[in-house]
DNA sequence: CAATAATACTTGACTAGGAAAGTATTGTCA
DNA sequence: TGACAATACTTTCCTAGTCAAGTATTATTG
């Protein structure tokens, strides 16, 4: 008779057994080295993700910034005083409606935004540049469907 | 002539041109999903991971959580001092080398970490249970095969 | 065997973001 | 039109992690 045929109690799953782990781990160091990278631009990745929002619009608010970033009102607005400080934004009280602040992208925060996107680039090819491009659509349709599924907002996310 | 035969600077990519983006986007989700599982469970996310580890050995020293963890020693001092709070660890000066620390799981502990399995499990099926286990494994071969090429060493992470 | 190095851990300063309370402005409607 | 609601943004408090400096203990070495 089979050793285990009396109920045994399974020890419980590792981290290492869910998909979710491997994901996180390989999410997390592109993530984490993207960021080192940046570091000699003076800039963190939320900070690159919101310029290069603005960089496709005249203006945003901040409440539109947050919307389109996933990021809370709160942190953007943070995130503002951050890019402030770098001059890398402007911020106005709009004339239209005292309550909307109007962003906009400084000189030296349009230039830098391309700078950052070949960054981007770079970072993205060194880690996934190997997957063929077939493979890569599979994955990213998959990944997309996930989102849909979920109906999932954007979470952003850990810095270093 | 074309007008568009002399060089044109093409506008620079959108974070959402990056594979990582995607693979970031849900990875953070499910993550964060998972945080606000365990929140009934007073646990987060690098608690729960530092918790398995412990429930695999007699005890560990922080420095030994820390290597298996990827989190930094100060990372793990400080969620140790947490986890001690809440009473489900304990945390003794080697007797053998006072340098060392010996950290335990308590009863309450132990029993913790079979009900955060199954927690995870069910996250990890919610966001991921659709994919067929022959492409599932794929993929986790080929993050795998990413982290051996890159030689990454953990990073822990986000928490909300 | 004392001085120095190495090892193990902790602590403090700092960054980042979420949640919720707070402030200012505009809209609504009785 | 004046009170209350809705909207937009900011601020405060909290958690969580890194990095680097600090403390304690053991190992090494001249």
């Amino acid at each position: 008779m089979n050793r285990n045929s009396f109920k045994t109690k399974p020890s419980p799953s590792l981290p290492e057994d869910h998909f979710s782990y491997w994901l996180r781990y390989v999410s997390n160091s592109a993530a984490y080295s993207f960021s080192r990278k940046l570091r000699q631009s003076r800039v963190t990745v939320a900070e690159w993700i919101v310029l290069r929002q603005l960089y496709g619009s005249e203006n945003l608010s901040p409440g539109e910034v947050a919307r389109k970033t996933g990021l809370t009102q709160g942190a953007v607005s943070k995130l503002m005083n951050r890019l402030l400080r770098k001059k890398l934004v402007t911020r106005v009280i709009s004339s239209k409606d005292r309550r909307y602040k109007e962003l906009r992208l400084t000189k030296e925060g349009k230039s830098l935004v391309p700078r950052l996107a070949r960054i981007a680039d770079e970072n993205d090819d060194q880690f996934f540049g190997d997957i063929l491009p077939k493979q890569r659509k599979a994955w990213i349709d998959l990944l997309k469907s996930i989102i849909r599924k979920h109906r999932l907002r954007k979470v952003i996310e850990f810095e270093s």
